[in-house]
DNA sequence: GAGGATTTATTAATTTTTTATTAAGGAACT
DNA sequence: AGTTCCTTAATAAAAAATTAATAAATCCTC
């Protein structure tokens, strides 16, 4: 039995939230603005966050900043298509996860078992064993440290830009597979695609461009023609 | 076949969405108002809906509501940009998207997919989980991994092309089983085979170079003269 | 089992598709 | 105001798909 946190001043959407997810046997504990979702935190052991960005008293990102002070749970963010810049500053404070409100309800279901899944299993996730709270994810002697954000090659550190991070922290998690560049905007930018194409060459070649030594001839960051790319799963 | 039931007073726009939508082979059901809709949607198996939200009679957040009364179809509604947003945002948690006017075509018709591909996917996502660790396929020794893409022969990796992957898999998939060029052609290009012997003819060759021994003796993929294809069930 | 017809194989050239690169415009942040 | 970075567009380069022409293999009929 897990126990899902889940903050938004809306009530009407924390209810329906309640609903679908307690059919699916997750335990709901509820709180309406930020200072409420930390006092609950203290009190209960949880094992996910949905978090909404706008709210009164204490937004989204001030909340998840003070969780991430000291707990490394996964926080699944919710926004109004709207404020999409809200994505990029979310997930670059420490968010797991976001959903674009309005959602999808089998969406939100599907992305909160993942992010469970991924958090408790951790026997067959691709987090280093020593650190498993620092959330590192490395493939070779690239590593990418999901808590401070910092990227490293051969123990040099690497300054990529958000979108680029996003990127690579999305073909790291999954190294070895093989994503079209669909796959990899939608996942990246969670919208849709269409005619995107050029957008990632673009962000790849200046990932390429940091993390590779040739980057004509890419040790990390590859190209499989006409599917997709992949992250090398090096040992 | 997908049903899709389009709702808008405004039949110009209805019709045009039509026009997108049939041409990617969607069949389409219309209505002009909110009382309509819940007709039509008694009448037909409808896949997916597209809900404007200011109609007369009955307008698409209370026909929303209706629906969601006991169906979980996704629904993606329609609206002006200069609609008040709060009404918007009020209807959070019913919708599966939005969409506002005027759209890109291509945008209407990726969201479309999206929703299709998520409501069927997530629907009998317990059966597909089983699938996705079974992931490889194989016969003898050779191998093909479809998450990465990769190709091996007795442990040695073999690098082959987009097209040359599809069909190699294609016949992997139903190894043993014999497939005519056109058989072939159409089920790994998806369209119709107009004069293709030839095609497949080539791209066989060019597998057999990189999977076989000795091409000219296939061992994997075999020739049955004058039927087709097959690649050999070896166990 | 020889010859012709049919089907598949092979090779090379051409065309198309896909990815890479470069540069410039513009939005958002400092 | 300056800087950074995302996005778009235009073009180049690389890779692969297709076409065409010819050769070889198999089949069929006599």
């Amino acid at each position: 039995m897990y126990n899902i946190l889940v903050v938004d001043d809306d009530k009407e959407i924390v209810n329906a939230i309640e609903i679908y997810l307690s059919q699916e046997g997750y335990n709901i504990i509820k709180a309406y603005d930020g200072e409420e979702a930390l006092e609950k935190l203290k009190e209960n052991e949880i094992h996910l966050i949905i978090l909404d960005i706008m709210m009164p008293n204490k937004d989204g990102i001030e909340t998840l900043q003070e969780i991430r002070k000291d707990k490394t749970i996964p926080v699944i963010m919710l926004s109004a298509k709207s404020e999409d810049y809200d994505k990029i500053s979310g997930l670059n404070t420490g968010a797991d996860d976001y959903v674009t409100k309005p959602f999808n309800p089998l969406e939100l279901i599907a992305r909160v078992k993942s992010n469970i899944r991924r958090y408790v299993d951790f026997s067959n996730s691709n987090i280093s064993k020593k650190n498993k709270n620092e959330r590192i994810l490395s493939t070779g002697t690239l590593e990418i440290n999901d808590e401070t954000k910092q990227v490293t090659v051969d123990g040099k550190e690497i300054k990529l830009t958000a979108t680029e991070y996003n990127i690579l922290k999305f073909l790291l998690e999954n190294k070895g597979k093989v994503y079209s560049i669909e796959q990899i905007y939608e996942n990246v930018w969670n919208e849709e695609s269409y005619g995107a194409e050029n957008i990632i060459a673009v962000h790849i070649r200046h990932i390429r461009e940091k993390i590779e030594i040739n980057p004509k001839e890419p040790k990390y960051l590859k190209v499989i023609w006409g599917i997709g790319y992949k992250v090398e799963d090096i040992k």
